[in-house]
DNA sequence: ACGGAAAACGGAGCACGCTCCGCCTAACCT
DNA sequence: AGGTTAGGCGGAGCGTGCTCCGTTTTCCGT
């Protein structure tokens, strides 16, 4: 409760920030080569600068849409958890996060160079990611529907490979079949019971 | 002797290839940061448009002074090692070789866009560079003054990686440091025999 | 309610890589 | 030698990410 609770924020920058925010969101969506930042600005109806004061660079705009729509897929696994049986929940959020990363290629490339030029708030993201995957995780660990050996970072890296491998243009067929072979190994099932230490066939 | 030994070079337009060629050589080897396409042009004293006929994207121009320099450096080993003892070659020649990486940040930049966007022609100048690193190489096994287990390319990595890491702005002590170390375990020393079946106390 | 300061606004402008196009010149052919 | 033509030439211009700066808006103290 202290003067730091109104750091002075105006109106205006707080509305202009989230008007941006948004066209960038519905412009990376839509888009199917990456949109310039006067495209950005001008589909939110602000000045170009207005833009570059709230993300000084493309790839800060590009980090903060990813964020927000990581921060939704969040809210997406709590709800599927909530209302549908995990093994359903998690091959239904795994088409939630795949239709997310597709039709977001309007910023992948932006991403790509954001990715290996080094450092990108991605830790941020990615722990937010594999809170989302372990909630549904362990909702199938409780129930026994879903082998407990799998962690969440295994699952996302076997997302991001299928999607990464099966998601250029209109494959999504082949990224069904890969996501329900990806299911299909991970239920516990009568005639397969995994626990910590299986039968050690092979490996 | 068809038709074809003359597909009408006009001279005009090999002179100027080589005249932004070198301009370009002496741009990216001056530089702090990197020159742009025009300042080349400007320095070659020709327009744009002519550096752009004879290389199609900067890519490419960084592509033919890297070629060319590479060059240079293969006959550099074969002179180093015509006069030197082999490891004073290789030392010798490892120096040759930093410097030109060294003075070379000028493209640097372009370079590692360049290799991780994918392929680059860099197959024919890493072959003329393995080769000159295993012309030296093999003098040394000739000798018996270098250890024969370490390949070229295994050698490529070594120093790729040291000026990676150690070129950053004027660390050339450190650079030093690391060449010497790795020179000190290329030597084969009284104490120290190296054959292909080790005693292998690890790995 | 209002006036002034502080901060956000818009857009002109910069340098970049690269392309388009009208002129010009070098190389062939009689 | 002179004419014709294919091709090279220069530079204006496009779209990009990003910055500078004069103008406008919001907020706070009176």
């Amino acid at each position: 409760m202290s003067d730091f609770d109104t750091p002075t924020v105006r109106a205006d920058s707080a509305r202009n920030r989230e008007t941006v925010l948004a066209a960038a969101t519905r412009a990376f969506l839509s888009s199917d080569n990456e949109p310039s930042m006067r495209a950005i600005a001008r589909d939110a109806g602000v000045g170009i600068a207005t833009v570059y004061r709230h993300f000084p660079t493309k790839e800060s705009l590009v980090d903060a849409v990813y964020e927000d729509q990581v921060q939704r897929l969040t809210i997406g696994a709590s709800e599927l958890v909530a209302k549908l049986p995990p093994a359903d929940a998690l091959r239904a959020w795994m088409d939630l996060f795949g239709s997310w990363l597709a039709t977001k290629h309007g910023m992948t490339e932006t991403l790509r160079a954001m990715i290996d030029a080094g450092e990108i708030s991605l830790t941020h993201t990615r722990t937010q990611l594999l809170d989302a995957i372990a909630t549904i995780l362990n909702a199938g660990r409780a129930t026994g529907e879903l082998r407990p050996d799998i962690s969440a970072e295994d699952m996302a890296a076997s997302l991001l490979g299928i999607f990464g491998v099966a998601s250029k243009s209109s494959k999504g067929a082949q990224a069904n079949r890969l996501l329900d072979l990806l299911m299909d190994g991970m239920k516990v099932t009568p005639d397969r019971r995994v626990d910590a230490a299986g039968p050690g066939s092979h490996q």
